[in-house]
DNA sequence: GCAAAATTTGCAACATTATAACATTAGCAA
DNA sequence: TTGCTAATGTTATAATGTTGCAAATTTTGC
């Protein structure tokens, strides 16, 4: 591992959106899904930085764009989007992230910086064992997991000394 | 352990919120805060099952009281109650619920019935400590740690075959 | 007690996030 | 072409959450 995640550190972010982008395409073309141009368009927004970006925040831009879109524009390609786990939704920040395991079955846990906004997504088989089997002590099936940790990025914390 | 968790069976739930509110009290007297009547009332209104509440929810119980409530009546006074750890915002649901583990510190991990809408919280430590070390290993420093785990409580498993 | 200060509440307006319902259009196949 | 299905446009509305300020209540210092 690097000695510091994507999000955290400069980095050509450029490569991350062609590539999220490269990887929706193929991942569409398997399932027989139309990656249309507005849901590819709203997937590059959403990659635009690791920063997770609201519903009326990518409206916005597509309003920019000389797009005449509405809310349902949005909130249908996100929903598409999340059906092909291209994007997740941040249930603790009413906000969209681009996955960056696409295409892997994973389990996603959120690290979200309260200071700087961006987040790195993780596969931690160990916190999803460990959570299977506290569920499972109580007899109950898992169908959804969410996790979501917000606190302070290392680069905010070597930044400044908050608190 | 009992051989299944209290939301997940017939119990008396009168001793659940009995037992809250004196906690509440407890806990509210230990800081020197004030669990004013609308406070309070609010507290027993989320206790009123275990199924999570919302906002609004609560608003309208209010007002069939006869309190001339706004929003921010409840909001003040959720705010409240999470502040003193006596609720928790299950952020999946946009939802309410009372914390069963008041007044001691913990790390909860919420298991939410799909099916019945009752929620379960857990303190799982072996989840806390391998989100820990996750974080850890980002050296990311977590302040706030959301696990909400939606699926199909024993009771609905057992009910009927869902799916 | 009593006045000043701090906390809590009432209230109106507003902001943000998300969905419902139905008409229209674009892609595709017989 | 014609008909079917998926996708989008459009309008309206629902659901959730916040800001700002004034009034009332409670606490504090005297
Ligand atoms: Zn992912
Ligand atoms: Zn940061
Ligand atoms: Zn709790
Ligand atoms: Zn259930």
């Amino acid at each position: 591992m690097s000695s510091s995640a994507l999000p955290y550190r400069p980095h050509n972010h450029q490569a991350c959106v062609t590539q999220a982008l490269a990887d929706a395409r193929a991942i569409c073309q398997q399932h027989n899904a139309r990656l249309t141009p507005t849901r590819e368009r709203v997937l590059e927004l959403i990659w635009q930085s690791h920063k997770p970006l609201g519903a009326y925040d990518v409206l916005a831009v597509l309003a920019e764009d000389g797009h005449n879109a509405a809310p349902p524009t949005v909130y249908r390609a996100l929903d598409f989007l999340q059906q092909y786990g291209l994007v997740h939704r941040i249930a603790s920040l009413n906000a969209f992230t681009g996955c960056t395991h696409a295409g892997k079955s994973h389990n996603g846990m959120f690290l979200i910086c309260r200071w700087c906004g961006n987040v790195l997504e993780l596969t931690a088989p160990a916190v999803s064992s460990a959570v299977n089997t506290a569920a499972a002590e109580e007899s109950f099936r898992p169908e959804d997991v969410t996790i979501e940790v917000s606190g302070c990025c290392p680069r905010c914390a070597a930044d400044n000394a908050h608190d």
